[in-house]
DNA sequence: TGTACATGTCAACGACGGTTGACCTAAATC
DNA sequence: GATTTAGGTCAACCGTCGTTGACATGTACA
């Protein structure tokens, strides 16, 4: 992810203007940072293409818009990372391990699906965009990895994830902000374990003590 | 927007100028359901303005600005709202009625701070006013109620509950949509039963993130 | 060689939205 | 009655930012 010494060395090695020089892939690769640390609106076009060191009309007409370049950013970050490429018993220790990576990660310049969820979830152009690339690359595959097929689970569990990813890198919560100890990390970890957790038969109606109180409440409000 | 008949019958009634009718406490009003139903930027002062039926420069000079307005607003949703002024044995009931609201009302005109929070928590000049009040009418009388008096579990369980409302109502998550049903809400139930729950000791050192063993607590707390 | 096309730059447009200042009007005050 | 003052309007300012069009340059290809 570097940009830096390697792909100057071509630029000059090469000419300015040599066309494969993919400057295509580098607007990309300095999108692809912007967004995952700052919101859709907080990313300008100026930004990315200062980042690359070239002029915005050149970002733009690239892409023809800022919206299709976050698009196309959205697609490669949602990438099947193969963060859920692992059996279920080691899911939630994988994803516990992502959640507990100290922060989102710009000075090993890895970019990560969470991060761009994390920063863009509430972008009005950004909504539609990353609802598609949810459910084709995240609720689908994970939930096909439950034992409760229905995408319900994945997606309260997706859902979880970016809350506590929000509050730990966006919202910066103090509580949440150091490393997760013994204390909080396997709490996090049984969380998931719970939404992933057994079959669903986890029986509804009878057991748990937030079930008589979850009936009222659904019938009582308005 | 709303304030309609009732209000505006007291506009002529009073006059235009009448001194204390609280043209204040109307703008505050709308600006706690536009906060509440859009995003920080989305929010303009002139359709604050508009909703209130007055200009946009007044909007502007009664509070100073668009960040102190914002403020106000959060300093009144996040009032002491009493969603915790239960027994904790009926926290998690009460919670997931919260989260079991269809959506974020604006007929009724119930403005909750897990509206503000959700629509806003992303928004750059937003965060620091949001943090604040978080740790201050959230976390803090949250983890106040909890056995574990470490603001800890009280932030990991709002990032939750936050996560689930922004995928429902901002996202708007396919499978989160539909009302929770009795296969996904008691899940919530024991989501937050599990947060809350029991005390700290649930053995921190020996449970491995994927351990699986500790199902149960999630279906016995207290 | 000349023409096309890709790769760029530069300057400006145009919409939007918070902010500001001049001004108007009607109560309240002296 | 004159003056202050709060409540309010109107128009414009100003910065930001995506976007567009005119133009330059170099490589490819007939």
């Amino acid at each position: 992810m570097a940009l830096t010494a390697q792909d100057e060395g071509m630029m000059q090695r090469l000419g300015t203007s040599r066309p494969g020089l993919d400057t295509r892939g580098r607007i990309l690769e300095a999108a692809l940072l912007r967004f995952a640390q700052y919101s859709y609106e907080e990313t300008k076009l100026r930004d990315i293409a200062a980042d690359v060191g070239i002029d915005v009309a050149l970002v733009h007409r690239t892409f023809g818009s800022k919206e299709r370049l976050f698009t196309e950013v959205v697609t490669i970050a949602f990438q099947p990372r193969q963060l859920f490429a692992v059996d279920r018993g080691e899911l939630s220790a994988r994803l516990t391990a992502r959640l507990l990576e100290p922060s989102l990660d710009q000075a090993l310049r890895v970019v990560d699906p969470l991060d761009i969820l994390v920063r863009n979830l509430l972008s009005p152009e950004a909504i539609p965009i990353l609802r598609a690339a949810m459910a084709r690359d995240v609720v689908e595959p994970l939930a096909s990895k439950l034992d409760d097929p229905s995408p319900q689970r994945a997606a309260l569990l997706a859902a979880c994830l970016a809350g506590i990813g929000i509050f730990r890198h966006v919202l910066r919560t103090e509580p949440l902000l150091e490393e997760f100890d013994d204390h909080i990390g396997p709490l996090v970890a049984r969380i998931i374990d719970l939404i992933i957790g057994d079959a669903p038969a986890a029986d509804p109606r009878s057991a748990t003590p937030s079930d008589r109180s979850h009936q009222q409440a659904a019938s009582s409000p308005e």
